[in-house]
DNA sequence: GTATGTGCAAATGGTTTGCAGTGGG
DNA sequence: CCCACTGCAAACCATTTGCACATAC
């Protein structure tokens, strides 16, 4: 899995990919750093940000990146969508196809060469929406 | 246009929405910044950072932030897609639907309450697909 | 007149980088 | 044993913010 794609094999590499890999959810670099600080405690955060950019090259895993924001990381690599929650930043997959998936022309439309394409929806997640509606009514009340 | 979305109308916001009406292009805050500087020669980042932000608030600018490093900001809200060359960076419409524009759930997927989304194509612009070629029969004659 | 918006500059926060030291092969 | 990789800390850079002043209404 590691092999190959590296000049060497480190521990911290190995380690970032292995937690990365164990987890739906779709951690920030820091977040990162805390989870494999268990792990590695000397680890440095230039390290987990330097190693997560390297797996990201090496197609280990995919980067989900936001003008601003905090970057976030996902494990899992099979072409899937995301869901942003608006208020409280989390990221989930979504499973079902909502957008018909035709793929744009592998290159040449037009000029322009096609490598892929990055589709996130953005709205309320269940609790945060659950959260709104409850304040709504609230204030509804008073 | 401007009016009654905001307190009060200023001479910065008018120009900021103006001169960026104008472009097709998807500038940053900091080419907006520049261009601006040409009819108000005083106006600070800040208060084009704090405007576009405003401007899109009031569903008059899009902003185009799903990729790393700066904020793009386009003058068209009309529901339209965009391709992003990953070697220079620039921002071009897409006006043919290379997705099929079914539109998610507009609330209530599974507890997730949907507002939007937002797809962009990446991968390289006419301009840096000839030059990559190039450089590659280059490499391959020497 | 007032409080919203501006200009300026400093602060913020995520990410990158330079460098001396470590360890993988 | 060498050089890719690490840990550390400083640098970077897009963006945000605090504050005194200006100006829209």
């Amino acid at each position: 899995m590691t092999t190959e794609q590296f000049q060497r094999n480190t521990r911290q590499r190995a380690v970032i990919l292995e937690e990365l890999q164990k987890l739906t959810s779709h951690p920030t670099a820091a977040t990162m750093y805390e989870i494999v600080r268990c792990r590695l405690p000397k680890i440095s955060l230039g390290t987990v940000y330097r190693n997560l950019e390297r797996l990201v090259e090496a197609g280990l895993v995919r980067k989900l990146d936001q003008a601003g924001g905090e970057a976030r990381f996902d494990g899992n690599v099979q072409p899937h969508d995301h869901f942003r929650c608006v208020d409280c930043g989390r990221v989930d997959d979504v499973f079902a196809p909502l957008l018909d998936p035709v793929e744009p022309p592998t290159h040449d439309w037009r000029g322009y060469q096609f490598l892929g394409r990055r589709l996130e929806y953005f709205g309320l997640c269940p609790a945060c929406s659950a959260r709104r509606s409850e304040r709504t009514s609230i204030s509804k009340e008073t």
